[in-house]
DNA sequence: TTTGCGCCTTCCCCCAAGGGGAAAGTCAAC
DNA sequence: GTTGACTTTCCCCTTGGGGGAAGGCGCAAA
């Protein structure tokens, strides 16, 4: 019998951790002094704890380490090696995408050796005035959080493509998704997947023509946001006010342009004088 | 001007995180109605929310993008720059751990794979039971955290042995580390670095001969906690108890191995019969 | 002008994974 | 028997917000 000070000791974590793995069950010491409430551990539960260690070194929860420990030894190992394997696809993700951001850190530590500021594309953002003539669309409307957005898009078109094809419409332009969400809510916005038709069909709607502040976009998607920020901007010097939902139009497939650098995005924002 | 809403949804960001942020003070409405509190974001404001998500991509704490933000223009840049450098170092020794990390799991499907338990070397550690001759050390004994065990015992061993030349006493083992902490504590624990000498001097004192198990480790420090493990479970087998603060012997030079692999230690319990 | 609906406000509780510290009880060694 | 070390529970704090309630506004349609 261990105290929860040798314990401690022992797997080099604190007495605040133990009672806390106690409390929310993880680990409960092997017997409880039922005078005086002391913890005393098993020796054999040095190995558990051990476990528990090594898991947390691997970035599982609490909770899902619990539910690796408390399987049934008969399927214990199996559960365990998909929970890793699970697991490592995880880290492997997390991975990419720390080696992007370094990247990322880089590009912009060189931008700041050379005196320019990290934001100095947003004003260089070009943007002209469009008018849009009236277009029939056909279109899914739905709520759809921004993590599944990339994941998803390409299935709700795919969709959209073979209801126009069974439909008998002809295409009249590329994707385009509105944006209809009044704010944005990271467990899903207001999104409307549409692709221009020349007929009116089932599932279509009319979009009125109307005068539109556009701006192009070339390279990956995470600079929308810049494009948006430089479009308000120019919309607020030119005395103008948003009138409706923005929109993006994909001019190239995304499923074509392997290289996001390479990819061409418009967007539009309906506006009208103030 | 622009409603919580509307910026909102111009960042991608929720408007419970913009009060939020509000709150602490990292980006504050331009203008707030004081009939009502309707908060309401300047256009210019997007550049400063783009420049808080991207150093929030970076993995600065709010806390930290508060301070870069609040810079004075004049040295905003060099500021900015400095921060870049200082996250870019964390977020390289991240990747490093994470690399690290992905390695041991596939060790571990690797063992898995071939129906070995993960823990199971912890069994195959061999323990003796040895009796320590007394000795005379010299040491130095302080509070320090097991983090910075790492960096700090080279430059204790370093002024251990300066002291030893100092005095012209003779070395007469490697270098060891007591642990006399109770219990963990990740803010320090109480440690002793001590080097074994044959005369009596300033600063050293004597260590009583006694009975210990022993263990020797092969490989990596973190494996140590697996031996402190296996010690305790092969003394309750023996039908020992542990008498005095366990102690750890470094056989070969951390700064001639290179290879933490190749690094050998011995893990001493002091015990007696029970 | 009223009504309705959507937007906005504050307020409070909740999450993970514990850390810090207080007040009180207990153990063990001298 | 006393002291000092150890243990207990209890409560508040951290980061970065999310969920939802209760109530106050604003704008457009009827």
């Amino acid at each position: 019998m261990l105290s929860i000070g040798e314990f401690s000791k022992l797997c080099e974590v604190s007495t605040k951790t133990l009672r806390y793995y106690d409390e929310i069950g993880l680990i409960t010491p092997d017997e409880i002094n039922p005078d005086n409430g002391y913890r005393y551990y098993a020796v054999r539960q040095l190995k558990t704890m051990l476990m528990i260690s090594r898991l947390k070194s691997y970035h599982f929860s609490l909770e899902e380490i619990k539910a690796i420990l408390k399987a049934e030894p008969d399927d214990a190992d199996e559960r365990l090696g998909a929970a890793l394997h699970r697991k490592r696809q995880d880290m492997q993700v997390r991975l990419g995408a720390l080696e992007r951001t370094l990247r990322q850190m880089n590009a912009d530590l060189a931008n700041l050796a050379r005196g320019i500021p990290l934001l100095a594309y947003v004003d260089r953002i070009d943007v002209q005035l469009a008018t849009v003539p009236p277009m029939t669309i056909a279109s899914t409307r739905l709520m759809i959080r921004g993590e599944d957005y990339d994941a998803g898009y390409g299935a709700f078109f795919a969709r959209l493509y073979e209801r126009i094809a069974a439909e008998g419409l002809t295409l009249a332009g590329t994707p385009m998704t509105i944006y209809h969400s009044s704010e944005y809510n990271p467990s899903g916005n207001d999104t409307e997947f549409a692709i221009p038709v020349e007929e009116a069909g089932d599932g279509t709607r009319e979009l009125p023509g109307r005068l539109c502040a556009r701006a192009v976009l070339k390279g990956a998607y995470p600079e929308l946001q810049s494009v948006y920020a430089r479009l308000r901007e120019w919309i607020e010097e030119e005395g103008y006010v948003v009138a409706d939902a923005p929109y993006e139009v994909y001019l190239t497939d995304p499923k074509q342009v392997n290289d996001a650098a390479e990819s061409v995005t418009e967007v539009y924002f309906p506006i009208r004088k103030n």
